[in-house]
This record gives structure tokens, sequence and C-alpha cells, in this order.
DNA sequence: TTCGCTATGCTTAGTCA
DNA sequence: GTGACTAAGCATAGCGA
């Protein structure tokens, strides 16, 4: 009914065009509604065909969201792993390079400061949205939290067997006490913090029993095009 | 109209109740065609709100599927790295720390027999009670198990911080080099053999021209509680 | 930043090819 | 594993609060 050009006096849904929405607020309120539908379709998705998912978002502001099932640093693990074999090398040892280079300078007195920041966040009850997940009692957790926490310490249980079992057979050297330590948190994940969720009320996943397997014989990618000319939207 | 029970006779779309599709066939279809619009939704979203994003979905059968902007290893890193400064922290003082104890691998040996010695109380599933708690499945747990457990991860906190403090002061004399070894076990995992990848060229992305500072003053991250009762999916 | 509201426009379940 | 088609269900742009 060629709506797309009358409906001037609505105050209903428009077409928009696929780009850059200049007014900040408005963008604001686009990302945030979108965010969510997003997160529910991944949810869905998940549900419905049991499948792995994790779905990471920075905004513009350089916050952080991220969404994924049975949980983000699972498949995300996964997916370094299994996706490439170099991929995982290439992370690392960069990362790694990068850390050094980094640790050796000055900077050890911004990290320290960082730290001290840190800190004081967690003292003062987590109120900045820092995700210190191990640092949230217990307690303070709502069921789902747990849950997923549970979920978060199995992964990291099963790294820490792989991660044990390569070194016994690389003949790695490291010294067992740094096993004691959390080692394997990194590749974990982060947990929530009982923020000031807006009352939706998360349930945990009971027994979703996801299987963890590493890659099967078949760890192959797809590609995907992408329909959109001016994405920088990689899917394969 | 109660469209929900009539429209019987229609071929057209159904609510459906969001559960895992029973009918693989059918749940497939499902996946492609919703797998489609949510790389379709992120890369709107990534372009309307000039976010980054990232997507992964690994399928039942394992097939990995991935969708970024302006690509999807970026945000990876950026999530590992600045997902939270805490993350970040963890990385590089568990990395040096890690480098440092290999340099000094005088007690490999003993390692290699303690690291056996786990190996085979794993495997043995715990039988005995010794409180290696990463072998314990938190579903084995109970509530007393879980409090310590809490407790645990709360002395490695204090290890970590302490740890950190320490290789500042230590002026951490790791070496560069040895990054360039197989060094990353600790946050890894297992090893994959390269698949038969299904010739996949990764689009670039040419001049996308994203910023990509590492994070700024802002690393927090907000929580999302799904909608879903029996999502898995952590949001935050 | 999120919520409610409404009127679209887009996604997608069902089906066949 | 897609593509096309239809009709229905949902997501969401725009506006206020």
């Amino acid at each position: 009914m060629a709506s797309s050009q009358l409906a001037s006096t609505s105050t209903g849904k428009r077409k928009i065009e696929i780009k850059k929405v200049e007014l900040p607020t408005k963008r604001h309120v686009t990302f945030s509604k979108r965010k969510l539908g997003l997160f529910n379709k991944v949810t869905e998705l998940s549900i419905l065909c049991h499948a792995e998912t994790a779905l990471i978002i920075i905004s513009q502001n350089n916050k952080l969201y991220s969404c994924g099932y049975p949980n983000v640093d699972h498949v995300l693990h996964r997916f370094m792993v299994g996706g490439s074999p170099t991929r995982m090398a290439e992370h690392e040892s960069l990362e790694a390079l990068r850390l050094e280079y980094e640790a050796t300078q000055n900077q050890a007195k911004e990290e320290k400061k960082r730290l001290k920041e840190m800190k004081d966040e967690q003292e003062s009850n987590n109120g900045g949205g820092f995700p210190c997940w191990w640092n949230n009692s217990v307690e303070e957790m709502d069921l789902d939290s747990v849950e997923q926490f549970k979920i978060c310490l199995e992964g990291m249980k099963i790294n820490l067997v792989a991660a044990l079992e390569q070194k016994m057979l690389g003949a790695a050297p490291s010294n067992p006490s740094l096993v004691n330590k959390p080692i394997p948190l990194s590749t974990v994940a982060p947990k929530i913090e009982p923020q000031n969720t807006t009352s939706l009320g998360i349930q945990g996943y009971g027994d979703q029993g996801q299987v963890q397997g590493y890659w099967g014989n078949d760890g192959a990618v797809t590609q995907y095009s992408s329909l959109f000319p001016t994405s920088g939207c990689g899917h394969y």
C-alpha cells in the first residue's frame, strides 16, 4: 500500500535505512532495543535448535554485553580451539607477547592503580559493575547465577584437565603450585553479579545437560555472505 | 482474534513454543532460517549503532558459524582482554607468572609425577576425598562443599592479587622469547587436529577503520536477564 | 536508561520444490 | 542445505514519560 511514503501521521514503526543512526539519543535507544531483541533471538535459537551460541556486543562507548549458551566463555573456547588451530596459537602468543612487553614497561603502576580500583569497587559492593565474579559471595548470587557459576566451573575443570594433559605430553615444566592458582579462569567465565537487573528475573538452566566435549570429527566452518554490502560483518 | 487457536488451515506462520524442536528436519530448517536472520540482525545493529559485535553459533552437529564486526577475532580479543579489567589482569599476571615459573624448570619431573597423580585421582572419580576441588563436579557438591568452594575461590583471588603485586615489585624477569614457545596451555585447551574445513574464504573488511584501542576507563559489563526460564543464556 | 504505547515492517513456521 | 510463497506473529521506530 505504498506505506513507505505515507503514514506521516503515524507514530508507529517506519522503515529505516540500515546505516548509522546519527542522532545519539535515537541511536542509544535503538541500540538498547535491538540488543535486547538480539539476545532473545539468540537464546531462542539456542533452545530451539540446541545450538551453542555466544553473542558479544561492544557498544560505542565501550560497554560490553554478552550472552551465551551454555555460556559465553565455553563457546568462545570451543570457537578458538576448534575454529581454527592457528587462531588459538595466534591469540595466545600475540596476547602473551604484548602483555609481556607491556608488563615489563612502566605500566606496572597503572595496573596497580587499577587493581586498587578494582579492590575498592569490590569493597563498595560492586556498585560500578566490575565483573569480578569470584568476588561475589555465593550467598549473594541468585539461583541462576549459581547455576551459571556451576557451568563455568565445570568448564574450568575441563580446561584444567586438558591443560594438565597437555603439559604432561609436552613435558612442560610448569610448576604445580600454579595449578592451585586460578589459572584456568581466563578461559572461563566471568560471572554475573547481581546488578541492577531490570526485573526480568533470570532462571537457571537447571539440567540442560549440555554436551561439553571437544570437537568431534567435524569442525568445519561454513561461510556465510552478508546481505549487507556495507557490512563489515564476516560470516563464515 | 483468538487466532492462536484457529487458522489450522493456514500454511502460514503459527506460534511456536520456545523449546527444543524435536523433529530433526524441522529443527534444521529452523536453525538455518533463524541463524540467517540473526546474522542479519547483528549486522544491522553493528551498522546502525556502530557497535562491535561477534556472534558465534555452534550447531548441534558441531558446525561452526560466526559473524562479527569489524570481525570476530577482533571482538573476541577485546572481550577477553578488556571484557573486564579483572580479566585482563588475570591474563597478564597469570601469563607472566607462569612464564617465570617455567623459566625455573628444575622441578619438572616432580611435577610431572604430581600431575600424573592428579590425573589418576581424576580418573578414579575422586573417590579419595582429597580436596582437589576442581575434580569435583559441582553437581556432586552439597551446599557445604559449595561453601568451601567459595572460600577456595576467595583464596584464589587473594593469591592472584598477591601474585600480581609481587610481580610488579619484582620487575618480572620473563623473557619474551619464551612466548614463542608453546606456552599457552593454561588458558587454553586441548589440541585439535586440523579439520577438514569446508573451503571458506574469510572476507576481509578492508577499510572499516574501526577503532582498535584497548579498553578505556569503562570496562563495565552490564547484566541482562533473560526472558527465558529455560535459557542457559547468560546475558550481562 | 528503561517502559509503555501503537502502527507498521520484518521475520519466520509451514509447506513444497 | 536452500529457495519460494503465504500468513501470522513479533520486533521495533517513533514518541512520551
